[in-house]
DNA sequence: ATGAAAGCGCTAACAT
DNA sequence: ATGTTAGCGCTTTCAT
């Protein structure tokens, strides 16, 4: 390893020719003579020789990267994400530089100043956590930009989103359908749009089933299995008597079934949980989980669709994408019914 | 969004000095003035000029980028590599270029050469499926490289590798103790050299507790739970009295679970499963899996260590990590011995 | 302490 | 069909 790399000029060299002329047999213009194409080819095979992107980048202004924000890429719903942007990235010449930003606001600043100051040709943000003027100003530096669960008020910043509001109103509305008349709700991290839609739609799921709405039912918490755990294990010791917990997504679920049996609740039967995106994880647990199915790796692969029509075309595109999620009924809370149990 | 980049000339002009000390004020040189240091970094700040990295990479040779190369990111073992690697590179100012090959072996080499037009600094790559001697041509050309689970003959690449082969022997081992004489080997995919190593150990445990093996006990599959299943179910039918499988990964095992779930087996009554990698997902599914702890996160963080001091030191490193795996029993083989159903 | 000049490897005009 | 000339935005070297 590390011998000089082989230039434009060394193959120019080698076959005789100015480097104009491989710059034109590499970028296949056609005013370049079969011979002198072939005698050329055959130099870049011999030598291993590859154009650099970074020359290229900086004279054409353009990297064929793009910047991926994700806040934890561990998570299942954002490797599925991740696996269908890098893709259609790939698909397209593009390559993906992936930024972790570990649920930290601050973070997402920074990574976004990163990957201007690497002139990224455009960025995918996932789940933003930051607030709206600074990320507003943070997304201006690029060319090209999609928010992936985030909106942003007034700017017309290309979007795919989940109808989280509906998703919520559903799982919510299927619990009170089983006869219930509460439901807890594990809202995931506090500054996550999607939670916020998500919660509002728990409460319009409430409303309209006249059900009145207790601030002691919701419970903030990380969206991880360990987190939605413990914060399950607090709210069930304030509200003992709750007999529904409708979680901010399925791990957290998952760490709601882990509480409800660490204090000897059973699933359905004495609790119904419900959790959200349909991992798959949520039908290999057991009881397998109820949920809202998002389509996960489709959202990533149209994010980055979309933002290469950005990239690639004068007129602004601003569009938002809206999935609509489905609920799936599953062991969790569907049992429940079939026993008979419910009380409606 | 879109209008022209601030450069460092338009800086050095507003501040009515020459781009050189400009320059010197971004890279923390100490030959400049306080005074024209401060008013140079207030026209920063109010201009919002970021450095290129393009322009800077071009000069100096270097990118502070490093390809990561992984099978699927969407595999837990992966993305917590992926999360373990993230981290590192970016406390010490590195990036990483994600690319995924779909388990694709030519997908491999093709990424190889996309990440050295990138001018990555280094790359790692894990669960290489490539045979050694093209493998071997295309990680020549980096500056430097690290393996994941993964060995080269007789080259002195650096690598982070699990010791498989004692990892098969004790799971193996494991199961041969609850009195079977019999474990078949759900491989996954025959091309990876984890998967070899753990059938070496499977083997070495076969032998040496006297069991000879059998070529039909053996099942490739792709390392997915999909996958996993429908390999398992195809084994059983061949070789239906099977009392124990090992499985080549976790995923792979709760497929197992699904397949024995589906012919009536009761597990671990019927069988014992046992799987590989302790991801999250072991402890979650029921009966709770059988496996081999590896730490996944840390090996990523590892080899961007390593990495980063074969970029950053003059010396050749070629050391290798091996890391020890360790059996955790749970409820997907142990019961079967304390109910007391073992023969021996 | 500051500036001027060269050049990193390439593409994009403009010659010929 | 090919070559010549700039120049992308910076760092490095050498002057002053």
């Amino acid at each position: 390893m590390s011998r000089r790399r082989v230039t434009i000029s060394d193959v120019a060299e080698l076959a005789g020719v100015s480097y104009q002329t491989v710059s034109r047999v590499i970028n296949n213009n056609p005013h370049v003579s079969a011979a002198t194409r072939q005698r050329v080819q055959e130099i870049i095979v011999e030598t291993g020789y590859r154009p650099s992107y970074i020359a290229r980048s900086l004279v054409t202004a353009r990297t064929a990267t793009i910047g991926l924000v994700v806040p934890d890429i561990s998570n299942p719903f954002f490797s599925a994400l991740a696996r269908g942007a890098e893709q259609v990235a790939s698909e397209h010449g593009y390559s993906i530089l992936l930024c972790n930003t570990g649920e930290d606001a601050s973070r997402e600043i920074e990574v976004l100043n990163l990957l201007h100051e690497r002139y990224v040709d455009g960025v995918i943000v996932c789940g933003s956590r930051q607030e709206d003027a600074p990320l507003k100003k943070a997304l201006a530096q690029f060319r090209a930009v999609v928010l992936v669960n985030r909106r942003l008020q007034g700017e017309m910043i290309p979007a795919v989103l989940v109808d989280d509001t509906s998703g919520g109103y559903l799982v919510t509305q299927h619990l009170l359908q089983l006869g219930i008349t509460a439901v807890g709700f594990v809202a995931g991290p506090s500054a996550s749009y999607s939670g916020a839609q998500r919660l509002q739609g728990y409460k319009q799921a409430l409303a309209d089933a006249g059900v009145k709405f207790k601030a002691g039912w919701v419970q903030y918490c990380a969206p991880t299995v360990a987190d939605g755990e413990e914060a399950v294990q607090s709210l069930l010791e304030k509200q003992p008597e709750l007999p529904a917990l409708f979680c901010y997504n399925d791990l957290v679920a998952v760490g709601a079934l882990r509480a409800c049996a660490a204090s000897g609740r059973q699933v359905p039967a004495d609790m119904a949980v419900a959790g959200y995106d349909d991992i798959m994880l949520a039908t290999l647990v057991s009881p397998a989980l109820t949920t809202c199915h998002v389509p996960c790796l489709e959202i990533g692969s149209q994010a980055v669709s979309i933002l290469l029509d950005c990239i690639n075309s004068d007129e602004e595109i601003c569009g938002e994408i809206v999935v609509k999620p489905e609920l799936v009924i599953r062991e969790s809370t569907s049992t429940k019914n079939e026993n008979g149990l419910a009380v409606s």
